[in-house]
DNA sequence: CGTGTTTGACCAGCGC
DNA sequence: GCGCTGGTCAAACACG
C-alpha cells in the first residue's frame, strides 16, 4: 500500500514527543556533568579528557538534531492529529447534514404527497417559486437502457440518499444518475423528470417551449457525429460528441485530471492568440476521449479544458471524478436537450424542464454526487452554461468564480486548478449561468435569492447552513482551494486517516476529499500512477469504482 | 531506445 | 467551387 501514516512506523518507534525535550535537557546535563569531571582530572589524563571532551562535543551535536528531528517529527504529528480531528468533525457535521437533509426530505415528500400539485398549477405559480435545477453528478450511465432509466427516473430518483439502496445496475456502487431537477418552491425533487410540467416551473419557459423545432434533438446529434467513431458503436450517439468544457483558473498548462493525455496536435484558434493544445487519452489505445486545453483569450490565468468523448476503459479512481463529470454533464446535456424523448440511453433523471432554447442560463450548477451507501454529496458549480452551438453540445463548468459560501467546489475540483479565493474578479452573484445556444432562457431567480429565513430546498439548506454557521467543511473547502500548503498537508493527513482506518469504511470518502489526487495535483499530466497502483491507494475520492464504461470497475 | 512533444501537412465541414 | 477553419496525422525532434 502506498497509503501510510505521515510518520512511519520507524519513525514512530524513534519519536517520543512527550519527553524529548526533556530527555535532551537531562542529556545535556549529564554531558555536563562528565565535562566537569573531564576538568577535575585534567593534570592526570589531558589525552582521555580530550577525547571525552571531544566525543561530547560531537555527541551534544548530533543529539541536538535528533532534538530538532525530534521535535519537526512532533510538530508534524500533532499537526496530523488535529487534522484527523478536522476530518472528524467534518464526517460528523456531514452527517448531522445529512440527518437534517433527510429530514427535511421525507418533511417535503410527505407534503408533496398530500397536496400534489396539478401540472396547471406549477405553472401558474412558476414566478413564485424559487428555482432549483441540482445537477446529481454521479456515475452515469449512459448506457443504461432506456426502460431502466425510465424506471429509475420515476422512483429512485427521489432517493439521493437512498443510494445504497439502488445500487447501479446491481453493482453496489454509487448510483450513476446524473439529475437535473427543477424544484419550484424549494420542494425537494418535487418534480420527476418524466413530468413535463416541470418545464413550466421555468421562468419564462412558455415561449420557448413552444418552438419545438429549435430542440436538439438526438437526430440533430446524430447527424453531427456521423463521422464519429464506429468502434463505439454500444456507446450512445447521443454522447459521443457532446463536450464539457471545464473553465478554471490554473497556472500550470494543463490541469492534472487524472488521466493520462498524449498530445497529438496544437493549433492557434482564430479569435484567441492562445494556442490550443489537442489530447488524447493514452490509458488505452482505444479511447476516443480527447481534450483540447486552451487559455482564455481575455484571462490567461483561465484554462478552458474540453472533454470530448467518453473513456471505454477503466480509469484511475483518481481520474473518475473528472470523467464522471464530463460523462454525467455529457447526458445531463443530451437529456435536457431531448425531453421530449423519453427512451434515453441514459441513467440520469431527464430534466424536467425542456431546453428548447439553445441557450440555457442557470444560476448555478448543482451535482449531487450519491455513493453507496454513503450519503449523497451536492456540489454547487458557479456559472455553468451548457452550449448546442455547432455540432457539439458543450457543457460548461466555469469554476472561475470564488467561492462563495453557497458554492461548494468539489475538492476534486479544487486540486485541478488554483481555484481562486479572493483574487477573482466578481462578485458573480449569480451562480446559475446554462447556455443553449440561441436564445436565452431565464430563470426564475437566482438561487441565492432564497432567504435566509424561508425553508430552502435541501441543498440550498446544506450550503446555506455552512454560510450561517461556517461548518468545518466550508472552512476546509475554503483552505483547500485557497492554500495549496493545506492541500498537501490535508492530503497528507488524510493519506494517514485512511492509512490508519485501514479501508474502514469509507469514512473519508465521504468527504468527498481525493487524498490520491492532491497528492498527484503537482505532478504533469504524464505522471499519472498507473491505474492498479492508484487503485491501491487508499483512496479518498468522491467515486467508489462502477460499471460503467467510463469508470473503473470495482475493485 | 522508448516515449512524448512539436509542427507542418492534410482532410473534412461549413459558409459564401 | 473556393476559401476558411477546426481537427487530425505523422515525421522529426527532444528528453530521460
Amino acid at each position: 500500500m502506498e497509503n501510510k501514516p505521515i510518520l512511519g512506523d520507524e519513525e514512530e518507534k524513534t519519536i517520543k514527543p512527550s519527553s524529548s525535550s526533556e530527555e535532551n535537557h537531562d542529556f545535556i546535563a549529564i554531558n555536563n556533568k562528565e565535562e566537569n569531571q573531564s576538568h577535575v582530572k585534567q593534570e592526570d589524563d589531558n589525552a582521555k579528557v580530550w577525547i571525552s571532551k571531544k566525543d561530547n562535543s560531537t555527541i551534544i551535536k548530533e543529539e541536538k538534531e535528533i532534538e530538532s528531528a525530534k521535535a519537526k517529527m512532533g510538530e508534524v504529528k500533532e499537526e496530523n492529529e488535529r487534522l484527523k480531528l478536522l476530518l472528524c468533525q467534518i464526517v460528523k457535521d456531514y452527517q448531522s447534514l445529512h440527518t437534517r437533509f433527510l429530514d427535511v426530505l421525507k418533511k417535503e415528500e410527505a407534503n408533496k404527497s398530500t397536496t400534489t400539485p396539478i401540472v396547471g398549477s406549477h405553472e401558474e405559480n412558476n414566478e413564485e417559486h424559487h428555482q432549483l435545477i441540482s445537477l446529481s453528478l454521479g456515475r452515469s450511465s449512459s448506457n443504461d437502457p432506456p426502460k431502466k432509466q425510465e424506471k429509475k427516473s420515476s422512483k429512485e430518483e427521489d432517493d439521493d440518499d437512498d443510494d445504497g439502496k439502488h445500487g447501479n445496475d446491481g453493482g453496489g456502487g454509487l448510483e450513476l444518475g446524473l439529475e437535473c431537477k427543477f424544484e419550484p418552491d424549494g420542494s425537494i425533487e418535487s418534480e420527476k423528470n418524466n413530468n413535463p410540467s416541470c418545464e413550466s416551473s421555468l421562468g419564462k419557459p412558455e415561449e420557448e417551449e413552444k418552438e419545438p423545432t429549435e430542440v436538439w434533438t438526438p437526430s440533430k446529434i446524430l447527424k453531427s457525429v456521423k463521422n464519429g467513431d464506429e468502434e463505439d458503436v454500444s456507446e450512445p450517439m447521443q454522447l459521443k460528441k457532446t463536450r464539457v468544457s471545464v473553465r478554471t483558473r490554473c497556472d500550470t498548462p494543463t490541469m492534472n485530471d487524472g488521466c493520462q493525455w498524449r498530445k497529438y496536435g496544437q493549433k492557434i484558434a482564430k479569435g484567441n492568440p492562445c494556442p490550443r493544445a489537442y489530447y488524447r487519452c493514452t490509458l488505452s489505445p482505444t479511447c476516443p476521449v480527447r481534450k483540447q486545453v486552451q487559455r482564455c483569450s481575455d484571462d490567461m490565468s483561465i484554462l478552458i479544458t474540453t472533454y470530448d468523448g467518453n473513456h471505454n476503459h477503466p480509469l484511475p479512481l483518481s481520474a473518475t471524478a473528472m470523467a464522471s463529470t464530463t460523462s454525467a454533464a455529457a447526458s445531463m446535456l443530451h437529456s435536457q436537450s431531448s425531453t421530449s424523448q423519453p427512451a434515453l440511453p441514459t441513467s440520469l433523471s431527464a430534466p424536467t424542464a425542456s431546453f428548447s432554447t439553445s441557450t440555457t442560463h442557470l444560476h448555478a450548477l448543482s451535482f449531487n454526487f450519491s455513493q453507496n451507501p454513503i450519503p449523497s454529496h451536492h456540489y454547487h458549480f458557479p456559472n455553468s452554461s451548457i452550449s448546442t452551438l455547432n455540432s457539439h453540445p458543450t457543457v460548461t463548468l466555469d469554476l472561475t468564480a470564488p467561492p462563495s459560501p453557497h458554492n461548494n467546489y468539489p475538492s476534486y475540483f479544487s486540486r485541478f486548478s488554483n481555484l481562486p479565493t479572493s483574487s477573482s474578479s466578481s462578485s458573480s452573484s449569480s451562480c446559475l449561468n446554462w447556455k443553449k445556444t440561441s436564445s436565452h432562457l431565464t430563470f426564475g431567480r437566482p438561487l441565492n435569492n432564497y432567504p435566509a429565513i424561508r425553508q430552502s430546498p435541501p441543498y440550498m439548506q446544506i450550503t446555506n447552513h455552512q454560510a450561517l454557521s461556517e461548518t468545518l467543511t466550508d472552512a476546509a473547502t475554503k483552505a483547500i482551494t485557497s492554500n495549496p500548503s493545506f492541500c498537501s498537508a490535508l492530503a497528507s493527513a488524510l493519506t494517514s486517516f485512511v492509512g490508519n482506518n485501514g479501508g474502514s469504511g469509507g469514512t473519508a470518502s465521504e468527504l468527498g476529499f481525493a487524498s490520491s489526487s492532491y497528492l498527484q495535483g503537482r505532478k504533469p499530466s504524464s505522471m499519472v500512477n498507473p491505474p492498479h497502483q492508484q487503485q491501491k491507494q487508499g483512496s479518498l475520492l468522491l467515486f467508489p469504482p462502477s460499471n460503467t464504461a467510463s469508470d473503473p470497475p470495482a475493485d
